[in-house]
DNA sequence: GTATATGCAAAGGGTTTGCACGGTT
DNA sequence: AACCGTGCAAACCCTTTGCATATAC
């Protein structure tokens, strides 16, 4: 997945090398999970002058060569990962908002089933799954009892 | 489900009984799967006087009391639906932007699976999967085969 | 009569865009 | 030298909020 150096993925599809995709590519990869402003706020750290909106159109251009991907948490911004980490689903609590991640593989069967059934594929990776983690669950039922 | 009437769920919960909150329940209830702008436009055919911020303010009202509920179905804005309808999983093409309902019931494997392997109780209905669909799958094919 | 709901306008978060300048190739 | 990438500012979409007025109870 790795075995093509960064730049090359890059100047393979004719984008160019810059500090600002290196320090975007860097920061994504150290922050495991960033938000465009947190990845924003960690390349302000060695490089302070770099724009927002450069933020948006890195992550961009990293995704379409596939040195990156993101994912929808909630409501807020997307979180944004190197492309190194093994594919996991986020599991996100509607109580506690607690993100727990989980291997892809668990959804391997769901995703089987959406193919037989409907000709779907589904990325399971790309949304998250919403719902109450144990803690919260357990919550509710001693509400529920009273 | 829908036993008790509408009215009587605002009033057990010490919410009044507004022309407007009439107005957004019958709009959600007949649109199916409607965004706030598109429950806004379909209250002022009657009331053109509603205000967005009533829309917002309304549907947290109504699902606060489990008359209807949203789904994200992907960056945009959320749809709501009559909790009337069955549940059902909205599966969306990353490429077409397709959305294709299914039963809930689709994904009652997985969500045991994922109560068991991590105490999570999943709410599938929340969130969108996102992925390709048939047709779309198949285009991706005949690319790859130049 | 009193508390709640509404309309309006302004502000908020997150993201995109037009344009002139600057840097990579 | 040509073109792509960047910074900046403005605009965009979706949503929330403060406040005065209106309305359901």
């Amino acid at each position: 997945m790795a075995l093509i150096p960064w730049e090359d993925r890059l100047r393979e599809q004719g984008f160019r090398i810059t500090p600002q995709r290196q320090l975007v590519l860097e920061s994504v990869n150290h922050l495991g999970h960033g938000t465009p402003e947190k990845i924003l706020s960690s390349v302000q750290e060695t490089a302070s002058g770099v724009n927002l909106s450069t933020i948006y159109r890195t992550l961009e251009v990293l995704e379409s060569v596939g040195l990156i991907t993101h994912t929808h948490i909630g409501h807020g911004a997307p979180v944004y990962h190197s492309q190194d980490q093994p594919p996991h689903i986020h599991l996100v609590c509607d109580e506690c908002a607690e993100v727990t991640s989980v291997p892809a593989a668990a959804a391997a069967e769901f995703s089987l089933d959406l193919q037989d059934a409907y000709g779907f594929s589904a990325q399971m990776t790309h949304m998250a799954v919403t719902g109450l983690c144990r803690s919260c669950t357990n919550v509710s039922e001693v509400k529920d009892h009273g």
